[in-house]
DNA sequence: CCAATAATTATACATATGTATAGACAATAA
DNA sequence: TTATTGTCTATACATATGTATAATTATTGG
């Protein structure tokens, strides 16, 4: 008769042995999400502030995670997936010619400003904290740099411009959109669109100066 | 007779009322630049830490911050200013055209190899943290900007090559160059010229991108 | 029903923190 | 000397933390 049943967090749908689980490790991260914030960042998070979120025991924290550190990393895995989706699908919106790289920065700065939280771990924590959790956003940037390394390749073939080592291109421009975009997240709603174009613009530099460089036109010292 | 009188640090020499200060605020900034390290960042530390590695007790650090963020920000300042005195210098010993930013890269890769843990604040901890101390990281980099902004002009117009927005391109190389110096900072010995390698590479398709728009050689979307 | 088992809580402990208060200390001014 | 005045220490308190241990709860298999 408790066809109520309700269909929880049936996170893996196997009959269960023992008591049913009541929090998941994705309540655990959202928990930790609604505390970090504009001034506060995930590694000063405590264990027991984010149980006491959760609305758990501290100690029920352990069966998720080890410590607070291995939630920051798992944090970080999907803020970077989910970036790299949104982007993956603005570069298959347009892929005409040379507005991809646009394109993308728009998508970028779109997740950017919609899921601060999450952009701020990658953008602005990744320097400090654990060596593990530093590992991952690392590991989060060399994906966006292999991607983009790829589109800039292609981008040249098909505009039968030269590129000069795109791996390195490819590079600094991830990390010089890394870095512009975290320090524009607090930026007031109205000077988004210079910021948006002021990046475009430095980006436009990069993939002008690779491709010069490659022509010969100028000497490379 | 007791001429010992230890020069000790008689921090401002006119004369005192009461008990001579034992201590200094640079002592304390010294103190918590020994605790700092590459998993040790400052926005971490605790008064009651500082205080102790300075050998003295946890209340008298109020006489001389408020808070340990207090602290924070003097040692931001400190740390820029060091940074642009010794870039200031490698740039007036080589103010013979481009090399003039090679060398101020050479001279910021070995400030930030030498003096490790004042890099790391500038570079690494300017995205979390207090909103003080945020700004004040902003502050010394908008500095860098602006006399990296004068040298390109400089530069173009001894080199009577264009220079399409200035500022834009100070600015990108300025932000380019601190993340990736931020991210070589663990770098171990021998991969170090390689990273100095690449940043140039980097800076100068910049350069050459900003030039090279000027020039009008290529459209500009 | 009962036993087994897994998830969670309750309680507790040692330790850390920021800071308030009061007193000790050292220097100057009289 | 003595009074005064800054600097520093000692002690204390309320509160926070990570985690160990044991008990409680809910679920499944028999």
């Amino acid at each position: 008769m408790n066809e109520i049943a309700t269909d929880e967090q049936r996170q893996s749908s196997r009959p269960h042995q023992g008591r049913r689980a009541v929090i998941s490790r994705e309540d655990l991260m959202v928990a930790a999400m609604q505390l970090v914030g504009p001034n506060r960042s995930i590694s000063t998070l405590s264990l027991r502030e984010v149980a006491r979120e959760a609305g758990i025991a501290p100690n029920s924290f352990y069966r998720h995670f080890r410590d607070v550190d291995e939630l920051a990393v798992s944090l970080i895995e999907q803020a970077g997936g989910a970036l790299r989706q949104v982007i993956g699908q603005a570069r298959h919106r347009a892929t005409s010619g040379r507005s991809v790289v646009r394109s993308s920065i728009e998508a970028f700065m779109e997740q950017l400003w919609g899921e601060q939280k999450y952009m701020q771990l990658l953008l602005r924590e990744g320097t400090v904290g654990s060596e593990a959790f530093k590992a991952a956003v690392e590991r989060q940037l060399v994906y966006f740099e292999e991607e983009l390394c790829a589109d800039l390749v292609r981008l040249a073939s098909a505009n039968e411009t030269g590129i000069y080592k795109p791996a390195l291109a490819a590079r600094a421009i991830t990390r010089l959109v890394f870095t512009m975009g975290a320090s524009s997240m607090d930026l007031p709603e109205e000077k988004r669109p210079q910021a948006v174009e002021d990046m475009s613009t430095m980006v436009r530099m990069i993939v002008v100066g690779t491709q010069t460089i490659a022509e010969g036109h100028i000497q490379v010292d």
